[in-house]
DNA sequence: ACACAAACGAGAGCACTGCTCTTGCAATGC
DNA sequence: GCATTGCAAGAGCAGTGCTCTCGTTTGTGT
């Protein structure tokens, strides 16, 4: 399979599959997915537009493809994150990896948007995205887990209408973890983006001034409700 | 109809604005705003697409029109909301307002979408907006007030790099409040929002399923955040 | 009462989109 | 060598937002 005549063909396919996938996510960047055209990148890359579609069957597979590297782009930003705090107190590795997410989304806003935005055609979430999709929820639930091993974790509470929740919860996504912590994680990781959202997408515009302050301090609060102890809090 | 000679030319104008309006929310809350055609709204209005544009100068605004009615429609259940609790505790009457948001938003998932999900266009939000945008946050500050008054509320601490930010926030939006709650004001709502974002999306597919008690136990959270005591707590 | 101006509706047309189908060419497999 | 397959290009379809023009209707100032 590597030298083999059978293999000019699949290489060059792949050359040009990822050539395509790098012009849409140039130009999805530049003007966000609702602008992305597929003949506008067949004609920057000199081919026929009819011949994207050897490559993608649709407009909506492309899309899917951008934003399962979107996800994976901002998961390796979490993740590298946490590699980089390692050894650090948990409140200061939760607050570097919240940073990091922000700073990507800050950085990538459209891309942002795209998978964290609104579904934008029929709304499609293929499972193939979710595995990528995944990886900053973990990122934050290690964070956790470090805690919880030093003895450092101050275990919620939970209501008794939402122990089977917790205790699935807790199966699924947060293994040898206690149940209680299950459902704050999850409500935490979406209060997380949704606060990175409401800055991405300009709704604090005129309402919050001080972005970096104000973030380090929710995001210190949003430690607390995991069990955390917030970073710098004596 | 000769009666006012002025006002049937007017009155029609109004009527048809009406009437496109009328059309283009019924589509946009089934197919959603990306696929929200003026020509189609045009033909089953039996009039010609270019006539559509005596009445709205273009798609991005009849958009925000939409937006505009979307935000006031939600900050009127809001309101709803806030009004109906009247006299009950404010933990109660801060999750009776913020489950008349999610309500909201899962009843009407497309003009959620349109309103705090990604800015669909070359996002535009104009000023014209921002009254009917504030409802919502305004209704809970509302509650917040009430237990200030009532002299239940815990004023929650913020750091030295907050402080002015925190004044002018008070200053703008908060008056009558220490202007220690602002920040913590303005971070729940994003948070709120984030959350129902998240479950409207359908980020909790496979993650959340008692959605109600989940919401509710998270809410109960965000009242702490701000120094409410939450609904049902001893 | 009449003329003038403004508002209006309809149609044609432009530039653009996603997508399909057919045709011709080149590389691959027997 | 020959048949099969993968690929690229072009034409074409249906649809979009938006503009322009051309009559017609409606309201108003004199």
């Amino acid at each position: 399979m590597t030298s083999t005549p059978h293999g000019a063909r699949a290489r060059a396919r792949n050359e040009i599959t990822a050539a395509i996938k790098e012009e849409a996510r140039r130009r999805l960047a530049e003007q966000g997915a609702a602008e992305l055209s597929l003949r506008a990148v067949a004609r920057t890359l000199g081919m026929a537009s009819s011949a994207i579609y050897r490559y993608f069957p649709s407009r909506d597979d492309l899309l899917t493809a951008l934003i399962t590297d979107a996800y994976d782009s901002l998961g390796e930003a979490a993740e590298a994150a946490l590699k980089a705090s390692a050894g650090a107190a948990p409140g200061e590795r939760w607050t570097a990896v919240c940073e990091a997410v922000r700073g990507w989304a800050l950085a990538h806003p459209h891309e942002y948007a795209l998978i964290y935005g609104s579904p934008v055609p029929g709304y499609a979430a293929p499972a193939t995205t979710v595995p990528a999709a995944s990886r900053v929820g973990f990122a934050l639930i290690d964070v956790v887990r470090d805690a919880h091993r030093a003895g450092e974790l101050n275990v919620p509470s939970v209501p008794a209408d939402l122990e089977a929740e917790a205790a699935r919860m807790a199966a699924d996504f947060v293994p040898g973890l206690p149940p209680a912590v299950a459902p704050a994680c999850v409500a935490v990781w979406a209060q997380l983006l949704g606060l990175i959202g409401f800055e991405v997408f300009g709704q604090f515009t005129r309402i919050v001034e001080e972005r970096d302050a104000f973030f380090r301090h929710t995001v210190g609060g949003l430690a607390r409700t995991v069990g955390l102890r917030p970073a710098g809090a004596s």
